[in-house]
DNA sequence: GTCTATAATAGGATAGAC
DNA sequence: GTCTATCCTATTATAGAC
């Protein structure tokens, strides 16, 4: 507490992200300042720029990493198997990733616009790449003759909405714990797309 | 264009709201400053504060306003009959209302957090008022037995943000036009919580 | 690697002339 | 009702000492 100088590059490293992450999820980008930042973490303004180039940056590694890591993610949950377990391990897929993950959802739909055009292109490339997986699921599914969607992509953001959503009201300790919300969930998604 | 003095209150009020909606919706509250408000109508930043307090207060008359349209909107819309139909109803409606007003989904959706707290409470009380409409729809049909919802709040939640989450994406001119879209989403919604 | 200090700019809001 | 001018505060980012 009382130290004031030193060599900390990486524990502040992390430390300054983990901060910028909070703060902005809970205030927005363009609220957050940058000495708000340096303060939760517990250093000089001046001190953040032996991590960012600036602020930007700092936003566009936040959104950067959850996308990366949500498609690592996905490619290792390796959904096989007919259309509807598929689509059931999606389902499952994206409520378990994104729910213990509420700050990086809400700064990854929110900040968008904040965004320089050349980072908005690279996080929608990513974004787009992740609606894809779901798309094929249905299309899989309507081959099967087991959906019965009228239009794939309308029904793929609809879907991802809809389980998006869930991160913006839940709250852990509510009042239904998380397998019972994931299998009404489920149940709306295996529902809505079956024939 | 050239006039630079004169007394426009009439006019000059409602523009000032149409202009922080526009800008908010596109920067976000705190990225947007009076001046930019002020140069978009074309005043300078001082004149505004004949219309508004402070920063604040517009951006709350914003958001009440759109929920107090919406509240006025889905009373006059007098959803009646079998649960089936009421839930086509709120569908249809909520799609109408809201797909016409991006600009005003964006802000009520994205700002909330920038309001103070006694003016959050407001808003939260009048989107909740919205959310239980839909809830008493979910409950009358479980009651007629004509849905299977295992939890009527959680299906709410879902369900307005699948409907909302249209706002997000749907741009005029696209692929698909807007009854056909209303059609795919009803599909998607009554299935959903079919039995 | 972090500090202090500061440059350069922009912000919300107000006062007083017209 | 709007303007100009201004107060006061806060901002991002940089420079140089330690």
């Amino acid at each position: 507490m009382a130290r004031k100088q030193g060599s900390h590059s990486e524990i502040t490293g992390p430390r300054v992200l983990e901060a910028a992450l909070r703060l902005i999820a809970r205030h927005g980008y363009a609220a957050v300042s940058m000495r708000q930042i340096a303060a939760e973490v517990g250093v000089q303004a001046g001190a953040l720029y032996n991590y960012t180039p600036d602020k930007q940056s700092l936003l566009f590694d936040l959104m950067r990493h959850h996308m990366v890591e949500l498609l690592d993610a996905l490619a290792e949950a390796d959904l096989t198997g007919d259309a509807l377990s598929r689509l059931k391990g999606f389902t499952q897929f994206h409520i378990r990733f994104h729910l213990p993950r509420s700050d990086q959802v809400f700064v990854s739909y929110m900040e968008l616009r904040n965004l320089v055009p050349q980072n908005f292109t690279a996080i929608e490339t990513m974004r787009r790449e992740y609606e894809d997986a779901l798309e094929n699921i249905l299309r899989a599914g309507e081959a099967e003759g087991v959906f019965a969607v009228p239009d794939t992509r309308v029904a793929t953001m609809a879907l991802i909405a809809m389980l998006t959503g869930l991160s913006h009201w839940y709250r852990e300790g509510g009042r239904l714990a998380m397998p019972v919300i994931e299998q009404i969930y489920w149940d709306l998604v295996r529902k809505s797309v079956a024939v």
